[in-house]
DNA sequence: CGGCATGATTAACC
DNA sequence: GGTTAATCATGCCG
């Protein structure tokens, strides 16, 4: 290919004086009055050339006459030829020629340029990403994809606060992510229109070139090829975008679910008379912090804070949590009656211990320390004696 | 708004 | 790995 004789000038520029033109088909040059017929075709030649400076409205009227002008058969043949000899596409001609389209061309360029092109081959990795992570989200993919909701599991799962102020939240995820989800399928849609309707614009202009220059149906599928190529850059973008988003609103929602909530009143209770019940040893073991977590619909994990922080607080300030001990005590003690009241011997699983058991909370510092406090504030904290005045406890409590 | 209550986190420890 | 102690960050109430 490199080596068979060039018809082109070796710079393709001016036309006019083209070396190819010398080599003329015998049905063009055919005749003693050559040079009239150079001068012809020098003429249309001229004309073409000059197309450029033209306005499109004179470029339209040129091409109609440049159309039905008797040599244009022949001269697109000298075309066709050129082309296929030279296999390439950059005759000056052709891109004269195809001035009269100018603003499509432009506009064209307008959209091909659209930065972020990177000219990716098909399996693009980070396209693959992208498209998973849409996936795994539940943004493409079926509709009303088990992405969100499996998030929303995690979270739950992960967390497992009380139920109601969750499911706002979740809710309200969900919300959020189905309106990307929309933004997202409607901007793709919006995209793959405009794609659609640029190729065929740009089909039909190609369609209509062809009429004046050779196009080869390679060439077509290129310029489509390129096309969908600037438009599937455009959709990536549009993708990560999308991503972004999700990718925000996910880190907002789990934000949000770290964001301290306190337990409900029955769920500290629950804790609060597990602690006092057990004041003697306030480790629960790994099933009596499951069977809590359960009752108080929190995380297991919760509860050990509970309880880390429960211990630690009371350590410190005993006599602060005296009137809660005494309410917590003097409330076992009453089921603990009521219990025995009905003839059964109450001996719930998750407390074992008897109420009011302040044998030794061992501390760090001093392990009788409760003890000490017990006895040295014996009169308002009658742990071991709370079946005596349990009605004025109750009474207080209540 | 300030201060206390409280759930979560972290580092050190055993 | 669980606990302690300190600390953070937020909720809540006057």
């Amino acid at each position: 290919m490199e080596e068979q004789p060039r018809l082109m000038h070796p710079h393709g520029v001016s036309l006019a004086g083209h070396p190819g033109l010398t080599h003329r088909p015998p049905d063009v040059t055919a005749g003693n009055d050559g040079d009239s017929r150079k001068q012809d075709i020098g003429d249309i030649l001229q004309q073409i050339m000059t197309i450029t400076d033209q306005s499109l409205d004179e470029a339209q009227a040129r091409k109609h006459a440049l159309n039905c002008h008797r040599m244009k058969p022949a001269l697109f043949n000298v075309l066709c030829e050129i082309k296929e000899k030279t296999g390439r596409r950059n005759v000056s001609l052709t891109c004269a020629v195809s001035r009269y389209v100018g603003e499509e061309k432009r506009a064209l360029a307008g959209v091909l340029s659209i930065r972020g092109a990177q000219d990716e081959e098909p399996p693009d990795p980070q396209l693959m990403r992208l498209d998973n992570m849409l996936l795994a989200e539940g943004v493409s993919g079926p509709e009303k994809g088990g992405g969100a909701s499996a998030v929303a599991a995690a979270a739950a799962a992960a967390v497992g606060n009380s139920g109601n102020d969750n499911s706002v939240e979740h809710s309200d995820y969900r919300a959020k992510l189905s309106q990307i989800r929309q933004i997202y399928h409607t901007e793709l849609e919006k995209y793959e229109q405009a794609c659609n309707e640029f190729t065929t614009h740009v089909m039909n202009l190609l369609r209509e070139q062809s009429r004046t220059r050779p196009i080869s149906p390679k060439e077509i599928e290129r310029m489509v090829g390129i096309i969908h190529r600037k438009f599937s850059s455009i959709q990536m973008q549009l993708k990560q975008s999308t991503c972004e988003a999700v990718m925000i609103l996910r880190s907002r929602f789990l934000d949000a679910r770290r964001k301290r909530r306190n337990f409900n009143k029955q769920a500290t209770e629950i804790l609060n008379e597990y602690f006092y019940s057990h004041l003697s040893n306030p480790y629960p073991s790994e099933e009596a912090k499951e069977e809590l977590a359960k009752k108080c619909s929190i995380t297991v994990s919760q509860v050990s804070n509970w309880f880390g922080n429960k211990r630690i607080r009371y350590k410190k300030n005993i006599g602060k949590f005296q009137e809660e001990a005494n309410m917590y005590a003097a409330r076992t003690a009453v089921n603990a009656a009521s219990a025995s009241a009905q003839g059964s011997q109450a001996n719930s699983p998750s407390t074992p211990n008897s109420a009011g058991s302040a044998a030794s909370f061992n501390m760090s510092h001093s392990g009788d320390l409760f003890m000490s406090v017990q006895s040295l504030n014996g009169d308002s904290y009658p742990a071991p004696q709370v079946g005596a005045n349990i009605q004025s406890q109750v009474g207080c409590a209540r």
